[in-house]
DNA sequence: ATATTCCCCTGGAAGC
DNA sequence: TGCTTCCAGGGGAATA
């Protein structure tokens, strides 16, 4: 989603910023969002976890999260307004961007530009980047070894690795041959090293596919992600397993589906 | 302090 | 056909 709104935004003025509906995760004002960007230029669309930063002129910057459900629109500005949709950017150039978002689980926020007016709290929390060296082995081992729980728990919370959803913890647990179930304290170096590999490896996959759609998830441009074709566990409950032919199960963890093939996975 | 559970909300699919 | 139940790419607050 970055990289499609990047394809598109930086460089365009937002001319005007319309609130429709202004109840979502966090409430947003019309008179807080207008201050905040009309009139300002865009410079860049950056990304930590799975915020997204617009950066806009004067050190300010738009922080969105697209929840379950949300997504960013880029449309001509005469395209009416689709349904749930909650916010609307003017844009020079006869363009508009569009926030739509059914759940409501998303948000859009102004905040000062990060390494410039102060990190925002809303990021604070978040640990390393998967693709950053930071996260390496030696450093899951350290966070695994100090944690109760199973490690498909440990990597879908944001303060250990930032970005990482259900979709792909799961396929990356996969591809690791490590169980979901496995708690932290008993993963091991080597373990530790494949879940590290693997992780980045999906991630890759996925973004050369751009990205996964399962039911709504679509770029700016309406287009869907091709990764889906690619998944080896998630939402393949009762399906053969593409390695060894077992049936994958489906488990709940933590409120949460996890999907795994009891053979290849230990 | 750390780990499950509940809830936010809507829509689509499956079950009856 | 129509009603009910379950489930969903997330995350934060309330509990245990």
């Amino acid at each position: 989603m970055r990289l499609a709104l990047r394809a598109h935004l930086p460089g365009r003025r937002i001319t005007a910023a319309t609130v429709r509906r202004g109840d979502l995760r966090h409430p947003i004002q019309q008179s807080e969002l207008e201050t905040a960007c009309v009139g300002k230029c865009i410079r860049d669309v950056r990304r930590r976890g799975k915020y997204l930063i617009i950066e806009l002129e004067t050190a300010t910057a738009l922080v969105a999260h697209l929840g379950m459900s949300g997504q960013f629109r880029i449309v001509d500005s005469g395209c009416p307004p689709a349904p749930h949709e909650h916010i609307v950017w003017t844009l020079d150039a006869g363009r508009s961007l569009r926030f739509i978002d059914p759940r409501r689980f998303g948000m859009i926020r102004p905040a000062p530009l990060p390494g410039v007016g102060g990190t925002p709290d809303l990021l604070a929390h978040l640990g390393p980047e998967p693709l950053d060296e930071d996260f390496s082995p030696a450093y899951l081992a350290r966070v695994t070894g100090v944690r109760g729980g199973p490690i498909k728990t440990i990597l879908l919370d944001q303060t250990v690795v930032a970005g990482l959803g259900n979709i792909y913890v799961n396929e990356a647990l996969f591809r690791a041959g490590t169980s979901p179930r496995r708690l932290g304290r008993n993963l091991g170096n080597n373990r530790c090293s494949r879940i590290v590999a693997s992780v980045r490896e999906v991630l890759q996959d996925a973004l050369a596919c751009g990205g996964t759609t399962i039911r709504d998830f679509q770029t700016v441009d309406g287009s869907q992600g091709n990764f889906t074709v690619c998944l080896d566990v998630y939402d393949r409950h009762n399906a053969a397993c593409h390695a060894c032919g077992k049936l994958i199960r489906r488990i709940v963890q933590a409120g949460r589906s996890t999907f795994y093939c009891p053979a290849c996975q230990r």
